[in-house]
RNA sequence: GCCGGGGUGGCGGAACUGGUAGACGCGCCGGACUCAAAAUCCGGUUCCAGUGAUGGAGUGAGGGUUCGAUUCCCUCCCCCGGCACCA
């Protein structure tokens, strides 16, 4: 009698074990390492599905790599700063370190749970001192350096709160808990010079050929190179600076445009009402791209004239709302004739358009409406004077030596990337290092006073930072006259702390350094595991912090991840009610029950509590907002970790959005249910530790399941070591668990096949369900961790085949089916095909005029 | 608005280099077992026509290249991610 799969004692048993004797080396002594990373968490109460799908990937990832052969490295921290912890704290009054703390604690009894092989020596998180003073420290590197400056940045300010907002914070241009109207405000902070790294940030995307296409073109696309020219305008006794791609359309700039920031419209605003009233219109709303981008163009004319550097022309200078303080010089030449953003305002103001570059085949330009080819480059220059018939090419070359010539511009390289600002008005961060002196100014902390800590007990309250309200933390003395200072208040942006985790693993016992010899012996990471909702930020900080790191001597790697995985969402079907003001409440998916039609489609749903209907809202990423999300820890008790790790690598390839579905896990459920079975019904028979059958001796359904047998070890380990295509894997061993559940051995021989395929299936799936897989292991006699027995070998004298099935196209439609030898010729190919009678049907009577032949493939008759 | 990705049966997905569309799983239908139900096992399941052999249609829509297109090219529609203070 076979007892009956229990999960929940296997997997306590051999998570116990591993305790002890975790299965497999993660000494970092052999030269084959393998360091193995999935971002790590925000600890924001307990781990959700996301977090569930992102570490099972690491886990699979990990574990083949380790049943290869390779000292794995997989640790595990906490992203534990940030503004979540304030808003819980807002709202239960709890302190954000206790909260953080708890959180934490919890989780990391989850992922325990889960059965990750994650080192947790290694364990840090960045809310503690150990951790955050070297970012402190490394802050005062690069202030050394002049890769961290201070200048002003724009915010959103709560005029009601009088704090700064987080643009998640500001929703349609108002303070989320105050509903006022969000104004921009300029406040002093510090900066990291990411674009003094732009070129190298942009020349070796190239050499992560193992990173997704897609994050690559975003990251290019995010630096934004781009050959243009800077230009000097004068404007009076000022001189307007602008940078623009199109210099070649310089004869066409018939205005220029300014950013309401400018320093030339606030002065033109001194003695002009309406136009200070305009630039503080300007003021209202968020500072996200996104806001600016699709609010309405809005401008207003200054009274100033900038003087055309070729023509001598005045041009009258607004000041627009579209036009960027941030980007380039804050001021634009406007050229509405090429240009579809300036067109738009020129039609609205009324702004002069005039054409000169040539449209294709000459077409007339029309002024009234835009069109697409106005912006192209591959007309001819007109109405400029001189430079007529140039091409854009030659008139980019043209005008650029003119305004060389009268030093009003020289051809420049600007980048949409602009410089990280990193200072936070929030309590629940790393504190910057700084002191502010009234006689010596900002004074950096020295670093044997590190780390300034950040005091734990604070609960802030949403207005303004309660740092500054804390005398014990903001008085100090200043570090070179003495004299009383203030402490800085700001803290850093939770980049910087996820910008450098990964280095610190490796040494995160070092109390003396930030990194040491075990971060070079480990970095690069080898493969690197998170959302693709980081495709840019996180990626670009910490591929520059590291390049900052290189350069200040402290590694010796140019890029942080050597290969990257970027996961999809994990999605569920959502359900609701209405009430008659509209408003609706969602109920999560678990307390539904479904109604089908016979053909197995929804028709409707009813809430299982009441047995009244609910409305499906579709298929929706997994939200609190939607109640739509699925416990992970509530289907590990009742299914155990394996079935969800099982279902979550099956269900969906790792970089594609993953459906929720309980259904679905149930079918995984059953699957490890029908493996033990038979795993262990064949093992009770008598175990034949590593016997393999004579494969000359087997009967041609036995050479059959070999043969299936050992293709599929070399898909599935395709499968895990290249593609990471889980799905495809799991179903492989599905197929391959079918047919060998269907096989009936005749004699010991069939029996050695049976315990080899056995083996094999276990060896194939531990990767995905370890705990199962050990317990299967002793179970076929072995002694030990299976995941210490190595990677099945292809036999490849098991994969020649007997036969083959050769499909006969006529006219490129499939009409018959021949199963032939392997290596026919075209001849006897084709001989086959037309010998079909179904091939014959659609062949007679009309003369064949070609025949395609893709030997053992395919015959495809093309006639008529 | 800008940048990036996606769209295949009732559902999740497979088809890796242009060569059998729908592997595997779910759901559904039928059967076995059972006093009965659950569980389990066996069979069927893209749609339309046909008892069947088979035929026709079919990978968001439209067009193109090709002997052959889910795959390559063009136009369009819809959904999702990012947009610098969510992480």
């Amino acid at each position: 009698m076979i007892e009956p799969y229990n999960p929940r004692e296997i997997e306590r048993q051999v998570q116990q074990r591993w305790s002890s004797e975790p299965g497999f080396s993660r000494s970092g002594d052999s030269a084959d390492r393998f360091y193995c990373l999935s971002m790590f968490p925000y600890p924001s109460g307990k781990l959700h599905m996301g977090h569930m799908r992102n570490y099972t990937i690491g886990d699979v990832i990990s574990r083949y790599h380790a049943m290869r052969g390779r000292a794995v490295l997989q640790p595990m921290g906490w992203d534990a700063f940030g503004l979540p912890a304030e808003n819980a704290a807002m709202a239960n009054g709890v302190p954000p370190a206790e909260w953080t703390r708890n959180n934490i604690d919890h989780m990391r009894s989850q992922l325990k749970a889960l059965g990750f092989a994650i080192d947790w020596d290694r364990e840090l998180a960045t809310c503690e001192p150990e951790y955050y003073r070297w970012n402190q420290w490394l802050f005062l590197r690069l202030l050394e350096q002049g890769i961290a400056y201070k200048k002003t940045g724009v915010v959103n300010w709560d005029p009601v709160d009088q704090t700064v907002l987080a643009n998640e914070q500001v929703i349609d241009g108002r303070g989320w808990r105050t509903g006022a109207v969000v104004e921009k405000r300029e406040i002093p902070m510090y900066y990291l010079r990411i674009t003094d790294y732009a070129q190298e940030l942009l020349d070796s995307l190239a050499q992560l050929d193992e990173w997704p296409e897609r994050v690559r073109t975003m990251q290019a696309n995010w630096i934004g190179r781009s050959e243009g020219a800077e230009i000097s305008f004068a404007c009076g006794q000022h001189i307007i600076k602008v940078f623009t791609t199109r210099p070649d359309t310089l004869m066409g700039a018939t205005y220029m445009a300014v950013a309401a920031e400018h320093p030339l419209a606030r002065e033109a605003a001194r003695d002009n009402p309406a136009l200070a009233e305009f630039i503080a219109a300007c003021q209202h709303g968020g500072v996200s791209e996104a806001e600016i981008a699709t609010q309405e163009k809005l401008g207003m004319d200054t009274g100033l004239r900038a003087i055309h550097p070729l023509t001598g022309a005045e041009l009258p200078v607004w000041v627009a709302n579209y036009v960027l303080m941030g980007y380039g010089e804050g001021a634009i030449m406007a050229v509405p004739g090429h240009d579809e953003r300036d067109f738009e305002f020129a039609r609205k103001y009324e702004l002069p358009i005039v054409q000169v570059i040539t449209r294709p085949d000459d077409q007339p330009y029309d002024a009234t409406k835009w069109h697409e080819d106005y912006a192209g480059r591959d007309g001819r220059l007109v109405n400029s004077g001189p430079h007529d018939g140039l091409s854009c090419e030659q008139g980019f070359e043209a005008i650029v030596a003119d305004l060389e010539r009268q030093d009003a511009g020289r051809a420049r390289v600007q980048f949409r990337l602009r410089d990280w600002g990193i200072s936070r008005q929030r309590y629940w961060g790393c504190p910057i290092p700084i002191i502010h002196c009234e006689h010596c100014g900002d004074v950096p902390v020295p670093d044997e006073d590190l780390p300034v800590r950040l005091p734990e007990d604070l609960v802030p309250d949403g207005a303004g930072n309660p740092l500054a309200r804390t005398p014990e933390f903001v008085d100090c003395s200043c570090p070179s006259c003495g004299r009383p200072a203030r402490r800085e208040t700001d803290t850093m942006d939770t980049f910087v702390d996820s910008s450098w985790y990964f280095m610190r693993y490796p040494c995160a016992d070092n109390d003396k350094a930030m990194v040491d010899q075990r971060t070079d012996d480990w970095m690069p990471v080898d493969q690197y595991i998170g959302g693709i909702e980081h495709a840019i930020l996180h990626l670009l900080y910490a591929r520059f912090w590291t390049k900052a790191m290189r350069d200040l001597g402290l590694v010796n790697h140019d890029e942080p991840f050597a290969r990257l995985l970027t996961q999809g969402m994990v999605l569920a079907e959502t359900f609701y009610r209405e009430d008659e003001a509209g408003r609706r409440t969602w109920y999560n998916p678990a307390d539904v029950d479904i109604e089908r039609d016979d053909k197995g489609r929804m028709i409707g749903a009813v809430l299982r509590s009441d047995g009244n209907p609910v409305l499906a809202g579709g298929i929706e990423k997994m939200a609190k907002s939607k109640n739509n999300g699925v416990d992970p820890q509530s289907l590990i008790e009742h299914y155990g970790a394996d079935t969800v790790r099982l279902f979550s690598m099956f269900a969906a390839p790792p970089e594609q959005s993953l459906e929720w579905s309980d259904a679905g896990v149930e079918g995984a459920w059953r699957f490890l249910r029908r493996l033990w079975q038979h795993c262990r019904s064949h093992a009770l028979a008598g175990a034949m530790p590593g016997a393999r059958p004579d494969g000359g001796k087997l009967a041609a359904g036995g050479r059959e399941l070999r043969r299936r047998l050992h293709e599929t070890i070399a898909k599935v380990g395709d499968d895990f070591g290249r593609r990471y295509t889980f799905n495809t894997a799991i179903a492989a061993v599905m197929e391959l668990s079918n047919e060998l559940q269907r096989f009936k051995p005749a004699d010991d021989n069939d029996r050695a096949l049976c315990q080899e395929a056995w083996e094999t299936v276990v060896r194939l799936i531990a990767p995905v369900t370890p705990h199962i897989a050990e317990v299967l292991w002793a179970d076929l006699g072995h002694q030990g961790s299976v995941f210490a027995a190595g990677w099945p070998e292809v036999d490849p004298a098991a994969l020649i085949r007997d036969a083959v099935t050769v499909v006969v196209q006529v006219n490129g439609k499939v009409r018959a089916r021949l199963d032939t030898e392997p290596g026919s010729s075209r001849e006897r190919l084709t001989d086959l095909a037309l010998a079909e009678d179904n091939v014959a049907r659609f062949v007679s009577g009309k003369p064949v005029r070609k025949v395609i032949v893709v030997p053992d493939k395919l015959v495809n008759i093309v006639v008529g």
